[in-house]
DNA sequence: TTGTTTTTTTGCCATTTGGCAATTGACACC
DNA sequence: GGTGTCAATTGCCAAATGGCAAAAAAACAA
């Protein structure tokens, strides 16, 4: 609750009535490795702050071969936001990689504190887009580098998370095999 | 002008009066052929809406070689809203493709707009976001396909727009070398 | 613990892509 | 018409990566 808090104020002011308005309206939740927390075709309905936990946003091809876009984890916001905002179905898959925890945003919390706090929905939307120009820059970036450079850059950019992701994910991750990321992991 | 009015009323309403404030807020402006819209270094200080023309957004590595992140062309905005808002410097450099003309709103304007017209920055919140998970969606998609998939999708995605940009940063956006393009091409 | 299933590693070979350099082509300028 | 400049094409070979299958290791369930 605290790291919430404190993650929103990187992005704007917040007065006491406001942190404690926000506070009221956010509620734990667990979820098991392996379950999703939004799903292709449905409306995304909540947004998460995950406390504990690793999450990867990912979707399927025909045969059934899942990809991973990107993995978000503790003291980060995950939801689909433009599904959430304009009530249309996701087109992608929120999974728990890890047993997490996470304080959720209700659809009616969220909209009972865009009303209430003056520049709430700004807020949001700087952290939004914040945090997207930063995966498009990192896939983008990845798109013109080989598959080891790939992978070292995600051991220091993401110190530790390598180890708590299975090697399959980070590979469709990285836009390699799983058995080419074993041979580079050798070395 | 029209066109700028429609695509804004895609992404929400707007009254006579609104649209008449925000005609009122736009200056035409022409940019040359490999002039820069914005630099690296440089805080943003306008959102652009593109009536003629195509661009690239890139940077450059040490050496001085130069990778297009993305193109945008007629109909769209072009921006580096993260630098634009907090008045931060870009990353990035926006260049002109081509000659090209565009509505500039300025830095002053814009926020005139967002004190004047309600919703205006949620609307324009809303087009962020829209845009930029589209561009993260479309570089990680290339991750995982080869270039020849990359290439041929580029070709149905954008029709047209191959023959509008160089083949050297057509190459750079699908994360392959001239010579690797100007090959699948042939066939 | 034991057996079962899933994930990861490894070997082998085919294919893709990169790197470099030479050639060709387009275009502007003299 | 010649000449310089820059972009695009092509050939050659090396390096990177994929595909497939078998073996090994790890995770999970009974």
């Amino acid at each position: 609750m605290e790291e919430l808090i404190n993650y929103l104020l990187q992005f704007g002011r917040l007065s006491q009535e406001q942190i404690a308005m926000i506070q009221s309206k956010v509620k734990p939740k667990t979820i098991k490795k392996g379950a999703y927390f939004s799903q292709a075709g449905q409306v995304a309905d909540k947004i998460g702050y995950i406390t504990d936990g690793v999450f990867r946003v990912c979707y399927y091809d025909k045969a059934g071969e899942g990809y991973t876009r990107y993995f978000v984890y503790e003291n980060r916001f995950i939801a689909d936001i433009n599904s959430f905002r304009d009530e249309i179905p996701t087109a992608e898959y929120i999974e728990a990689v890890t047993d997490s925890t996470l304080l959720v945003f209700s659809k009616t919390g969220f909209e009972e504190l865009s009303n209430t706090i003056t520049g709430w929905s700004d807020l949001f939307s700087k952290i939004t887009s914040y945090v997207m120009e930063n995966k498009m820059r990192a896939s983008s970036n990845m798109l013109v580098q080989d598959a080891q450079t790939r992978y070292l850059h995600f051991l220091d950019h993401y110190p530790g998370l390598a180890n708590r992701v299975p090697l399959s994910m980070l590979a469709s991750y990285l836009g390699i095999t799983a058995s080419s990321l074993s041979r580079i992991r050798k070395k």
